[in-house]
DNA sequence: ACGCCCGCGTAACAGCCTGTAACAAACCGC
DNA sequence: GCGGTTTGTTACAGGCTGTTACGCGGGCGT
């Protein structure tokens, strides 16, 4: 396999050649576009295998470009974007991205992103479907997403009700990165209705929080791994590695 | 990430002073510096988010000064200068600055131009190291600046507050450097620079000393480590060597 | 040298935020 | 429907943080 040629779309100049020059550093070809012309152009022009495209462009939409652009060709595409709410995650889903990733994001997450899907287009086919299957390991911990099963560094299983398990996962979405309790919510909160804005429904994430703390945190009155950012929010502050399984 | 603090180097002293007032006015934290040994103590002192550069200093050459600057140090830099010509402008950017200015210049394009190679620096910054775990040792006391623990000479762990840990770290970046009550609530506030209040809140930081003297101080009443600068602000005045981990 | 004034340390307090126990409602498989 | 589990709500306690107030001590002007 060659090296794979990258194609990052945003509309900011800056970020353009911040992206492109780290990915260069990661050994991948990057190269700048920033615009749905400048994407058809390169597509049309050469090899591209797989896109980094922003949500906001100027005056552009970044979802419709995915949408179209997947109607069309069958490039791979992550979803970068500032705004951290979900709904955007899942309409990305929706539109058949194969990634998603909030902005700023963490750096080493990001080229594990990127590895992550070239390495799954390369062996299948781009599946519009998430749901991979994936294992995140963190501090000794192993957590398989499609097992749903979450092992301990002493090897016990561990069980987490459904809603833990998706708060792990928002967490491990995001290591080091805090989220509001209002992104959380979202996060969980994916069950389809579109009426959000439920801003003042108590403390919910924190009992959710606590809970996860006391199965997962060696002693729960000291988190070290799901802390809590005073004002803030809560954050996973463990190096967190995402394979295939 | 803290308020920026911005170098501006100029050879007259009512151009540095104005600019330093003005970049002040708009939440930036500004110090002035007239010759290349300047520059370089400032930036040994390790307290420098950027530098605004003039082009012309009596007997020295800025853009020589530029470009010496970008072969040892990673500071980001905008050229100012009186010369609007547009080779000028080239060269500064043959020499690597960050962005070119003309002097005399608009004000809220200086600002703009501050905030956006602040911004991109940021982001740059935030991809090539991030998190990498650092371990401050000091006085015979650790500091893990990744785990947020603190450990005594004698081997006990102490528990920092949030706060208190953010003042120790900000502190520890700057030993022996006095560091004035402004400088040590910019730092700390990291939330969103919204307001920026000059003599606003009164001995917050007073207490915060304190309540850290007491933590880490043998004689609190007479502090050793964390000295306070009457009129002027606290110093860490202690060797602090710090070590990836 | 003396006394005033300002800056600093610190105790007390209040407000905000968070953790958590206890309970209630919802859920789920049978 | 039923028992157990999961999830949300309420209420209370405790910690953290900023403010105020007061006392002290040093610097400075005279």
């Amino acid at each position: 396999m060659t090296i794979p040629r990258l194609l990052v779309v945003d509309d900011d100049a800056d970020m353009r050649g911040m992206m492109t020059e780290f990915l260069h550093k990661h050994g991948f070809i990057a190269h700048g576009a920033n615009s749905r012309e400048d994407i058809k152009a390169a597509l049309a022009a050469g090899r591209v295998d797989m896109i980094l495209l922003d949500v906001m462009l100027g005056d552009e939409n970044g979802v419709e470009i995915c949408r179209d652009l997947r109607r069309d060709e069958d490039v791979p595409i992550i979803l970068v974007s500032a705004l951290s709410a979900d709904h955007q995650r899942m309409a990305g889903y929706e539109v058949g991205a194969d990634d998603y990733i909030a902005k700023p994001f963490n750096p080493d997450l990001l080229i594990a992103r990127v590895k992550a899907v070239l390495a799954r287009t390369r062996r299948a086919a781009s599946l519009s479907h998430r749901r991979r299957t994936k294992v995140f390991r963190f501090a000794g911990w192993t957590y398989d997403a499609k097992r749903d099963e979450v092992i301990s560094p002493d090897g016990y299983q561990v069980s987490l009700s459904r809603r833990e398990h998706a708060l792990l996962q928002a967490l491990l979405a995001n290591p080091f990165i805090p989220l509001t309790r209002a992104e959380i919510a979202a996060t969980l909160d994916v069950t389809g209705e579109g009426g959000h804005e439920d801003e003042a429904s108590g403390r919910a994430i924190d009992m959710l929080v606590g809970r996860l703390r006391s199965k997962i945190e060696d002693d729960p009155k000291a988190p070290v791994m799901l802390r809590t950012e005073r004002g803030v929010g809560y954050v996973l502050a463990v190096d967190v590695t995402a394979e295939d399984a």
